[in-house]
DNA sequence: CTAGAGTGTTAAGCAGATCTGAAGGAGAAT
DNA sequence: ATTCTCCTTCAGATCTGCTTAACACTCTAG
């Protein structure tokens, strides 16, 4: 007796709906477009009515979508936490967690915090891959990774979906890097600043974004002189007198080449680490253990001060 | 990636767990032991923990699986009310719907709010069995019937889970019934005809325990001339004599043979006569459309006073 | 004490559901 | 026009999950 509702397809529903085409769904789900197609054909049968209107580029919620869309975001949720339940009933701290980190965390945060797990969970495994943080919030969404660290900095928004979890893991500032023995004040403001090259990440990146937005704000456009993604070029940079650049704290305590760092007056600028999972992974053991590890590590090392 | 627990063994376990045995709750899903059997392995696994206490007389939750019990049972309210959003989203009036009924509304209720629905939503079907209010119940809960009609007597407790949904279709008062021309006063009291022979349904059934609970409590106990379960046979014996009954009004109105119907001064016995879904069901259309035919028909239909 | 009626488990085979892969159509962007 | 992207369809391969059948265990009845 079919009775049930195929809770694989409101799933996969659910997925297409988020990320509005099959072919994207499919992707995030690691199946075919052809077999994603399928399911929802044979969902709109089960329903006797259309849920998707193809549109050449991707496929758009009809109203009956939009009703039956809340149950299946519902049925997910519903899922997740059974889940979670569930690796809970085990009791075994064992497994592996996917974490999706920025680089600037990867060294100073995630590869200390694998060697506190090795000691508190030695059965826990972290795979670790660094993405940007709206990719690592899209992971986390899609499930292809359990936990996310990310950073947010001032003026800088970001779109924190409410669904998600989210705990702080530190506050840094944001320091001025310049070259040893520059023509830089011991406690300079920013404004003092304006005339001098500077040596910037890309604007799509945050890092990048807050410095030319605080630069703007103070009433100047740094001049660039590098641009680049890179942290160690850009340290390097620097460190030959290329330019000046504003970066956190713990980010430039990584680096090798020889650089001074100088606390800004003003304005104080900040970057906030932030741990994200989806609100019911946070309570599976072995996510847990992972955030334990990751906090602990945020709280015992402040970085020196410049 | 097996990301997602299995919502079909899901459903499985917490049908398990009302039924307290594999074998029984594979008769209720209607496939075999074995398959269950099997399902009850893999749901282990996942959760690695045991869920399930293997005992000789059936199956008992451990502690883990009363655990994983409230998903399971969440899980299946949610797939229900899925299933009815589904059904709401075609928005066509067609189909079939299974009702389970009394004996006594078989013929006074049901037989004509088939004819109302004929009218009202000539593509719904009703596929009608008839089974004791108990029965009706679990009927219900497992899924076999969609719309269960029972009766509950006053004084004769009957447990109705909250879980489901009761709609009240009318009261009726239970009524004395006699041979034309017994010696049986126009407004009787039950405490004046303790000296007659009765004619009763068994003990077992809602009616029969009324009865006796009623005579008791009016300090006597009611002497059997006839016992049985048929309501034809019943109230033929009457007729010819056998003895006195007391029966739901309509139930008498049904019945051929020629009987004199007193009401009964006092006590004031009545028996109600409820609709009862599951709670996601009575949105469904076609199921919403059977309940207001059957009203319809109750409202409408009051029987001639004795 | 054996036979039988309940449980539930396990192995083997089969069937249907679902996925993949190839081929094709339709609308936008180039 | 050509090329992309997105979706659909069909046929075949794959795999999950069911049934059948045989077995083990416990309790009860004869």
């Amino acid at each position: 007796m079919e009775r049930w509702p195929d809770a694989a397809r409101l799933v996969t529903f659910a997925r297409v709906a988020r990320h509005g085409s099959l072919t994207s769904a499919a992707r995030s789900l690691g199946i075919t477009t052809s077999a994603v197609s399928q399911q929802m054909t044979a969902l709109e049968a089960e329903c006797g009515a259309r849920l998707l209107d193809r549109e050449p580029r991707g496929a758009v919620l009809t109203s009956a979508g939009e009703v039956l869309l809340q149950r299946a975001e519902e049925l997910v949720r519903h899922l997740d936490e059974t889940a979670t339940t569930m690796a809970q009933l085990g009791g075994q701290l064992a497994g592996r967690v996917r974490v999706s980190t920025i680089a600037s965390a990867a060294a100073s945060l995630v590869l200390p915090s694998a060697t506190v797990l090795g000691r508190t969970a030695p059965d826990v495994t972290m795979s670790v891959t660094v993405r940007e943080p709206q990719a690592s919030l899209d992971a986390i969404d899609d499930g292809v990774a359990d936990l996310a660290l990310i950073d947010v900095y001032d003026h800088v928004p970001l779109a924190l979906p409410t669904h998600l979890l989210v705990e702080e893991v530190l506050t840094e500032p944001l320091v001025l890097v310049c070259a040893a023995g520059a023509d830089v004040p011991r406690r300079p403001t920013l404004s003092a600043l304006a005339d001098h090259d500077w040596v910037l990440p890309p604007a799509t990146t945050a890092c990048g974004a807050a410095t030319r937005h605080a630069c703007r704000a103070d009433g100047f456009e740094p001049r660039t002189a590098w641009e680049t993604d890179d942290l160690l070029l850009l340290v390097a940079a620097v460190s030959r007198g290329a330019g000046l650049a504003l970066l956190p704290r713990r980010a430039v305590a990584d680096s090798v080449a020889p650089v001074e760092v100088r606390r800004l007056v003003a304005p104080v600028l900040r970057r906030r680490l932030l741990l994200v999972t989806r609100a019911a992974a946070a309570q599976r053991p072995i996510v847990r253990a992972c955030l334990d590890a990751i906090h602990h590590v945020g709280r015992q090392a402040p970085a020196p001060t410049g």
